[in-house]
DNA sequence: GTCTATATCGGGATAGAC
DNA sequence: GTCTATCCCGATATAGAC
């Protein structure tokens, strides 16, 4: 009533935001989103025509927020420690205030495969060019034949898991909200002196 | 018809095995199970009274086949890279058929935190102790003070991340089935010597 | 135990007043 | 733009014949 003009859509997207990350496309409820909204149903179908449409517009948002600087950080010039570095800083920055995004992805892509991929699409990503560029790079700097596929996999899960599975680490070992900010921070050190240790380790074998 | 006595329930909880693994519990339909099963959906709740249960039994099931042996691999004999690889090996091949695991886990942690309490009561796993015997192995073979948390905490990233992100890196790198589930084959040998030549690394810088 | 038919309800979507 | 009332389908669950 009071907060009106250019308010609407935004507190729907907020509204939406907030239960499609916790219950997930087919748990959640327009009549939840209307409520978290202070809203009625009928606006929901006003502003966005279907529930599909109102997914695919927090969907698209959380992944390109997540996403958009990974692209321009790995093509970039920098030596391979370095990128991995500054991709992890800036990721789990973003992610401790956004914690619900990894997740919130990781489920839209089980539920609805199909969004993913016009993302994809949109996004201009191509892969190969990222796995060619990633194998010449291993080899200049550590000088060892590895298939950069499964080094790109281990940077990603190494990053993106501790966020994913935040209420497990926290049950299962009694931490604090702030212990948890904590070990995120240790990791943008710990995790690129992991990798970059594993990777000088293939120069022996090779 | 033929199959009868042995065969109906243990059909019901193959089909429900599969669809929940494709869907979610929001997304899987009793109807689907049935046709799955080749029976009526009526059948399912003579079996099991409600698409709850149905789901609990399946899930229970796999949950323990997959956690029971973690466990006992972990806190055996032997050295940590045989460990590494007989946990992969068992976690990668289970799952490959039961994908759906870590996903139901990560969606209970996030809607209802307070189960998975139970299941780690249930299970009895005592974390701290693991973290002191990780801690002493690495010092014993590796000869470095390293935070056996985070060696922990990447040991399961680089496990079950690429089970979770299936449909991301499928999609990502348009693979088949058969392309992914190679994946997972290369990565029981690439993950335990990945890690084993970081634990390597560190040596040097103690 | 297994089937067909049906009750019941919840939720996405629309109509139409204001 | 925002609301109330309602449609209508689909999904879980049950009744009851065989």
């Amino acid at each position: 009533m009071v907060n009106t003009q250019q308010g609407t859509e935004e507190k729907i997207l907020e509204a939406a935001k907030k239960v499609f990350h916790r219950k997930g496309y087919e748990g959640a409820r327009m009549q939840e989103i209307a409520d978290e909204a202070e809203i009625n149903k009928a606006l929901l179908h006003y502003y966005f025509r279907s529930k599909e449409n109102l997914f695919e517009a927090v969907f698209k948002d959380a992944f390109f927020k997540l996403m958009g600087r990974a692209k321009t950080v790995f093509l970039s010039d920098k030596p391979l420690k370095e990128k991995i570095q500054e991709f992890l800083s800036h990721y789990l920055d973003v992610l401790s205030e956004n914690s619900y995004i990894p997740w919130f992805i990781l489920n839209g892509m089980y539920e609805r495969p199909d969004v993913l991929k016009v993302i994809f699409e949109k996004a201009e990503i191509n892969p190969l060019q990222l796995m060619e560029r990633l194998r010449n790079q291993i080899q200049d700097e550590y000088g060892s034949e590895v298939n950069p596929f499964h080094i790109w996999l281990n940077v990603l899960s190494l990053s993106i898991f501790p966020v994913v599975a935040k209420p497990l680490i926290r049950e299962l070992f009694q931490i604090t909200e702030e212990g948890y900010q904590q070990i995120l921070e240790q990791r943008k050190t710990e995790v690129p002196r992991f990798i970059t240790n594993a990777l000088k380790g293939y120069e022996e074998n090779s």
